[in-house]
DNA sequence: GCAGAAATATTTCAATTGAAACCTTTTTTA
DNA sequence: TAAAAAAGGTTTCAATTGAAATATTTCTGC
């Protein structure tokens, strides 16, 4: 993030801890974290949060879509993509229309306001992500994958159990 | 996560996108969500949210807190541990006390019954990770490791501009 | 064709999250 | 010592998130 949030730092810990496993629950809970204060500042800054931005850019690079592609899109419910797209429509960057012959869709489509901003959109956090990773040499890239697919894959298949 | 939670896959995109650097994002869009689908499925069975549950073990762990340190350990802002806590004091399960001789510290200590919990408490999905991670040979777990510092040191420089 | 199942979207709800403003108390500074 | 700054907590606020319940529409099986 930028440095005057490594400048704030109520929240980092004294020290990261030694253990492997334990670097690794810390490391996701930045990541976590990280993506909490981009999205404030975002907010703050250009009066559109993370889940507001990453809607538009999928409606601009996709065109018109139903609701709950959308929702698929960003990985979100669509009772969160409910939310998001009345904030925007309030806003005036995108509207609701019923041009799908099935009666039940929703389809949501940019407004001028909206295509104007996606055009001139500050990066998402993905982007930020995107920008950084390439620098890297391919083995490193090759080696986040892997890990975090290990990683989320465990979390999939587990239970929920008490010890 | 769960099984059944892997059935209900409304938001699970249709495919995994090819190139890396947008499978890292999607991966750690899965992490997150991982995330917050545990601490709802924590919820629902055991009344305790994931955020109220590493409160308690916190303590359980370190013995009484004031809140502000509770803030870092859980790596929140301490308006949001006073949400928590309040939650928490409302179950009975922590009280505040005005112990320490500086009368601006809160000190939170569990009560008998937020001792009982925390003492057959469900996983945190922290443990869940780490006994998947534990069943890793240790060059995966170092990759894992050396994968995420790479990428939260990366979100931690990179400032926001636009494009 | 019709009853029941499935799909699409919304509403309501509670919890989390951090910023900002604020209060109280303590520490620093002049 | 008095004024200013800093620190610990709380309050208020808006946004996100997903579950559950609901309404509407479409599809399926008979």
């Amino acid at each position: 993030m930028s440095n005057n949030l490594q400048a704030s730092t109520q929240w980092v810990p004294v020290e990261a801890p030694p253990d492997p496993v334990k670097q690794i629950i810390y490391q996701i809970r930045r990541l976590i974290q990280a993506r909490e204060l981009y999205t404030k500042e975002l907010n703050k800054k250009y009066s559109v949060t993370a889940a507001q931005l990453n809607c538009l850019l999928a409606l601009h690079e996709s065109g018109p879509l139903p609701l709950s592609h959308i929702a698929k899109l960003i990985m979100v419910k669509s009772s969160t993509v409910t939310g998001i797209i009345d904030r925007l429509e309030q806003k005036g960057l995108v509207e609701r229309v019923r041009t799908s012959r099935d009666r039940r869709v929703i389809t949501i489509q940019l407004t001028e306001a909206g295509t104007r901003l996606a055009n001139n959109a500050p990066p998402p956090i993905q982007q930020k992500i995107m920008d950084g990773l390439k620098k890297l040499p391919k083995e490193d890239i090759e080696r986040i994958v892997t890990g975090l697919n290990m990683l989320t894959t465990m979390l999939d298949v587990q239970d929920l159990e008490v010890r």
